[in-house]
DNA sequence: ATCTTCTTGAAAAAATTTTTCAATAATCGA
DNA sequence: TCGATTATTGAAAAATTTTTTCAAGAAGAT
């Protein structure tokens, strides 16, 4: 199912301007801020506004089809979100985004704090930071 | 050893704002914002400034002293950092913010990641949220 | 006690995010 | 396909958050 289809069901219409940020983070080789998801929706589409750009961030994100990127000084990026949970691998080099699939993994460690703490884990937002494999290969670390 | 010998040997002064934002937080059940850091400081400090809460964030997160919380909604929330790695642990009903140690845990997972997408792994951000203990007994989901 | 230099607080500037509102465009039903 | 309905847009303004600047003040070393 398209994300289109996916936004649809979910109650939201089909606008130029969603469309514009959807395809704006297709291309992207790393998370972009608003700002520069505004920057390079008007070369394809000329009067987007950046208030469009936070609306539709807004409803993409709510709809699952965008995701917000955590980093230490930044948290202001976003990247385009596969159904299903995953985790996100940063290339503190290049900047990259990877999304690795599973949630399955972190069920033993999830165990233990539930064990050791009495919490209930609901959630969880793991993000992981290091060399992709083109950094590793044309870099000194 | 303490945190004030902690921030001395990286160089830092030990200065009032700062022993303010660390007094704060320690008293803190949740994570707070520079705002709200700011308000409860000046209840111990008057003249204490909103930029110096900033500037004594940023000191006391090089040092390791504090850790900035990432939420869905915000990410302006800062704790106290134990040393050492620690996850957080977010109750979603009363916000208070846990720490969980270990880092130990993840290798399994890591050590996948890095086999299967020829990424190196060095660093992580791991937040678990869910319920704490009270907040289980206490509540409806 | 004094000197050096890091740090502070206030004001101002910059940057980011949200609100408001009339105009526009997406979807639905005929 | 054409209207009618209503969500959505873009621009301006407001609100909020964060950073910069700089003279005055305080921390730490001698």
């Amino acid at each position: 199912m398209g994300w289109e289809e996916r936004l649809s069901e979910a109650g939201w219409r089909i606008t130029t301007p969603r469309r514009v940020v959807m395809q704006v983070l297709r291309r992207a080789a790393h998370p972009l801020s608003p700002q520069e998801i505004h920057a390079r929706g008007r070369r394809l589409h000329r009067s987007l506004g950046l208030v469009s750009v936070y609306r539709a961030l807004a409803v993409l994100e709510q709809a699952g089809l965008v995701r917000r990127v955590h980093q230490e000084g930044r948290c202001d990026g976003y990247v385009l979100a596969s159904p299903g949970h995953h985790h996100i691998l940063l290339c503190r080099r290049c900047g990259r985004a990877l999304e690795f699939p599973g949630a399955e993994d972190l069920s033993g460690l999830i165990a233990q704090v539930e064990r050791r703490t009495g919490f209930r884990v609901e959630d969880h937002l793991l993000q992981l930071v290091g060399l992709c494999a083109p950094c590793r290969r044309s870099a000194a670390g």
